[in-house]
This record gives C-alpha cells, sequence and structure tokens, in this order.
DNA sequence: TATTGTTATACTCTATAACTATA
DNA sequence: TATAGTTATAGAGTATAACAATA
C-alpha cells in the first residue's frame, strides 16, 4: 500500500494548520469582545452582506443549523442581531443593530491592522495568489460529485 | 472606520471554508473507521513521522493537551496506539500498534485515490502551488510577535 | 410533498486553571 | 524552578434524527 503524501503536505491538515496560526493571531482580538469565533463569523458575515437568513448563514459561516439557532438566540440577547420578517415566512432572517454595527465597526480597525502586518510579512502577492487558489478549491469541491453518490446508487 | 475586506476573501475564513469543502470529501471515509477527524489526525501523524510525544502531536495534529489525552486513551483502548517509555519520563511517547498501522494502510489507498481526484479537478500546479503558500504562511505567522506583547508590556 | 428551522440528545472538542510528577 | 502532562470543569460546537411550520 503505497503511503500517503507527507503528513505536512496533506492538504486539510496545511489547511488546519495554516488556519490554527492566523487565527492565534486574530483570536485575542476576537476574544475582548466576548464573543465566540462563530458568533464573530456571523457578525461579520451579516456586516458584509446585510440581513440574510440561516440558510445562507450556516453555509458562510460554516456552521450546523443547530449551532445557529443557538448563536441566534445568543446575538440576539447581547442586541446584536434582531429578527426581521420576510416573504417567506419559514425563513429566519436576521440583521445587524445599531450596537451589532457599531460593535463591528470598533473591531475592523484593529482587524484591518493584524492583517496588514501579516500581509506585510507574507508578501502581498502571495497573498493574493492564496486567496485565489483558497476561493478555487472550494469552489472545485463544492461542484464535484459527493463520493457518497455510489452508496445511494446502490440502495 | 473602513470596512474590512469582503467576507468571503478574509483569510481566516477562506480557510475555514477551503477546509470544509475539501474535508467533506473525505469525512465519509473517516466516519468509517468509527474515528473522529482528531484521533485521525493523530494516526495519521504516527504514522507519517513514527514515535512522537504529546507535544509533538498537540502541535502538527492543533488539539490541545486535554484533548491528546482522552484521545490517547480511546485510541489505546481501541488498540490502535501504545505507550512507549521514554528517556525523559514526563513525556508521555505514543507509537501504532500493528493494528493501528493496519488500518492506517487500509485507509490510505482510498484516501490517496480522493485526493487525486480533487487534484485532477483543481490543477495539480494549483495544488502544489497552494500547498507552499499554506506551509508559507504558518511559518511566517508562527514567526511574528504573537500580538499579545503589548499587553503584557503595558502591566 | 418538499423545504426551512428548531428541538432533542449525546458526544467531542475547546479552553483555562490547578495539580502531579519529573528534570 | 521549570517543564510535560493530566485532571477538573464549564461551555460551545458537532452531528443526527425527529419534529413543527410553511410553501
Amino acid at each position: 500500500m503505497a503511503k500517503l503524501r507527507g503528513y505536512e503536505s496533506a492538504l486539510p491538515i496545511a489547511l488546519l494548520r495554516a488556519r490554527e496560526a492566523t487565527m492565534r493571531r486574530f483570536k485575542g482580538h476576537v476574544d475582548a469582545t466576548g464573543l465566540t469565533l462563530p458568533q464573530w463569523r456571523v457578525i461579520r458575515a451579516l456586516a458584509d452582506a446585510g440581513p440574510l437568513d440561516a440558510r445562507s448563514l450556516a453555509e458562510r459561516c460554516v456552521i450546523l443549523p443547530p449551532s445557529l439557532t443557538r448563536i441566534f438566540r445568543a446575538l440576539e440577547d447581547k442586541a446584536l442581531i434582531e429578527t426581521i420578517e420576510a416573504h417567506d415566512a419559514r425563513r429566519h432572517t436576521v440583521q445587524l443593530t445599531a450596537a451589532g454595527q457599531a460593535l463591528y465597526d470598533r473591531m475592523s480597525g484593529r482587524s484591518e491592522a493584524i492583517y496588514r502586518e501579516l500581509e506585510q510579512a507574507f508578501g502581498t502577492e502571495n497573498m493574493a495568489e492564496l486567496l485565489r487558489l483558497l476561493t478555487l478549491l472550494r469552489e472545485t469541491a463544492e461542484a464535484m460529485p459527493t463520493g457518497d453518490v455510489d452508496i445511494i446508487i446502490t440502495k
């Protein structure tokens, strides 16, 4: 049996470790808000895109629906988001409150500074290329058949 | 206050989403072993590098020490790893058992096939470049001062 | 009937501090 | 004294299935 590529260069692990090393730089900054990282992703996604429903947030923030339900509750308790009524009453759509937007605004300057520092050390071109490849990889993987298909077919 | 780069292109989020999309392809495969993803990372790291102590595994597998203690217990209960005595009795060093190696061998062929399929769709050059950049990013981030320094200094 | 979320439930991981053992 | 792990503990996320409400 052939040995797998070296552990260090296995793709999912390289992604995990790169993320861990990067996040470490932002972590204390997010901790200071009293939010967890998934909660912060929700705030940020809403700041970027405006009101979103649960499905969109679950996908963009990589959070499962049951977790998202709890996160909605936590963020509404903190008055950082609020539910708005949608045309389709099945959809749970939320948006930032003024307080949520203010929190985001306070954070964004510092986040940007951390990012610029990292970008400078890593190289502007490297960063641009990495972001391009990460997006392309995601789109490629999402476009591929799931691999569970054969199980479904054999039923 | 300047708006952050778009949510989609934020580095930690791009890393997370790329990993999620990639892992989805391997997930069912790992599930079939009855191991969790962190447990599987430990098996794989040991298969790649031979006996390792807790500190090395925690770092390579991105697992906190308390989690690792439990994972050692779970994998020893399954007889996939075993503890070996080290020169420094403080160190908890483990290695794969024959059963652990056999499990890894059974998995590696299928893992490699999934990887090749993804690599083909993504492009061999893209994959090589992405892995290079991920490693460089991690090394760059790890080499930078932690950013907590100013807090320490101000005390 | 299909879709959108929520609830229920069990398990694992995260995270921090305190503690034990060894060097 | 410093280091390596483990234990303790609280909390959050993961994951699946079952359910409720709406389309």
